[in-house]
DNA sequence: GCACAGGTAGATT
DNA sequence: AATCTACCTGTG
């Protein structure tokens, strides 16, 4: 039985140790939804092409590792995956932190939070499962699609070891295409399912119509992204913001909307009005401030 | 049994 | 233009 073949860990180059439950709030806080934690606090995960494990170092420090087979191109991938947009500490200093107690308070809390730079076209299919499902069933949905839908990472020997770890990846839009709606169904998307079937269809009928979206400004890529199926405002600004780091995006969600009403007096507010108060207050990177929020709110007991 | 969950789209007012 | 509802399904 050959061992899992994993890379010798190796530091990521961030400025300041990071806080176990900081990690976990990054990886498995509600931007992603391919991370597991294992018993010893090591989390392994899939994005793109690309598997790895993170944990912290005895002095808290963030390293990773990655099958043998993959580690070369994983090193690269993860830089870019964990650092689209720079320190975060350089980050959230210039949001309004010294004119705002509670955005302070939720900067301090979570010090060293991240914005993930996630492959865009996941990202897009992992936000049309989310619609009223919480992040443990978001996971299972999306689980179930890579197992039954994507393609192995690698051969399966290389992970005997942990059998259950994800070693598939999402299925491409291309390969969504393929999929009947029904198939799509018994992943538990439920009426997620024709979102999905329908959004692959107009891809398949696109060539290159995503990656021109990714490359496109936040407010024009946003507009071609609520004209997808399942796509409307809060999803279209999740995708940006966690697929291709625009931190102008600020996407409003029934934690955001109780967060702002509930510290900012936004009582009654629509989630419209809402993001356009935010975009206001928070300024070019209200999509950061908009994640701290988010984590602090989540962890007030219910 | 029933409300609720990181929404969206189409109908109704 | 603003408000109401159906849409799937697991969980408490």
């Amino acid at each position: 039985m050959t061992p899992p073949a994993w890379s010798d860990w190796q530091d990521v180059p961030t400025r300041a140790p990071l806080d176990p439950a900081v990690l976990a709030e990054t990886l498995d806080g509600g931007q992603a939804f391919r991370w597991r934690r294992s018993d010893d606090g090591t989390w392994i995960g899939v994005f793109g092409p690309h598997a790895a494990r993170l944990s912290l170092n005895p002095v808290g420090r963030l390293r990773w590792s990655a099958p043998a087979a993959l580690a070369p191109t994983t090193g690269p991938a993860l830089a870019r995956y964990l650092d689209g947009n720079g320190e975060p500490h350089d980050l959230t200093d210039s949001l309004p932190w010294r004119s705002d107690a509670h955005l302070a308070c939720c900067l301090a809390a979570f010090r060293g939070l991240r914005i993930l730079r996630q492959p865009f076209d996941e990202t897009l299919l992992c936000f049309l499962c989310s619609a009223t499902k919480q992040i443990v069933q978001i996971k299972q949905m999306v689980a179930l699609l890579a197992e039954r839908h994507g393609a192995p990472l690698l051969e399966r020997s290389a992970f005997s070891e942990q059998p259950s770890l994800l070693p598939w990846r999402l299925p491409t839009w291309a390969e969504l295409a393929t999929v009947p709606e029904a198939q799509l169904r018994a992943c538990q998307l439920g009426f997620r399912a024709r979102f999905i079937h329908e959004t692959a269809q107009f891809l398949a009928a696109r060539p290159g119509w995503l990656e021109e979206t990714e490359a496109l400004a936040y407010a024009v890529a946003k507009e071609r992204l609520c004209s997808l199926p399942g796509v409307g405002e809060k999803v279209a600004d999740c995708v940006l913001l966690f697929g291709a780091g625009r931190l102008e995006a600020f996407p409003v969600d029934t934690w955001i909307l109780k967060a702002m009403a509930a510290r900012y007096g936004l009582h009654g507010w629509k989630p419209a009005q809402v993001a356009h108060f935010g975009r206001a207050h928070f300024g070019p990177l209200a999509g950061l401030a908009q994640q701290y929020l988010f984590s602090w709110e989540r962890r007030q007991p219910r």
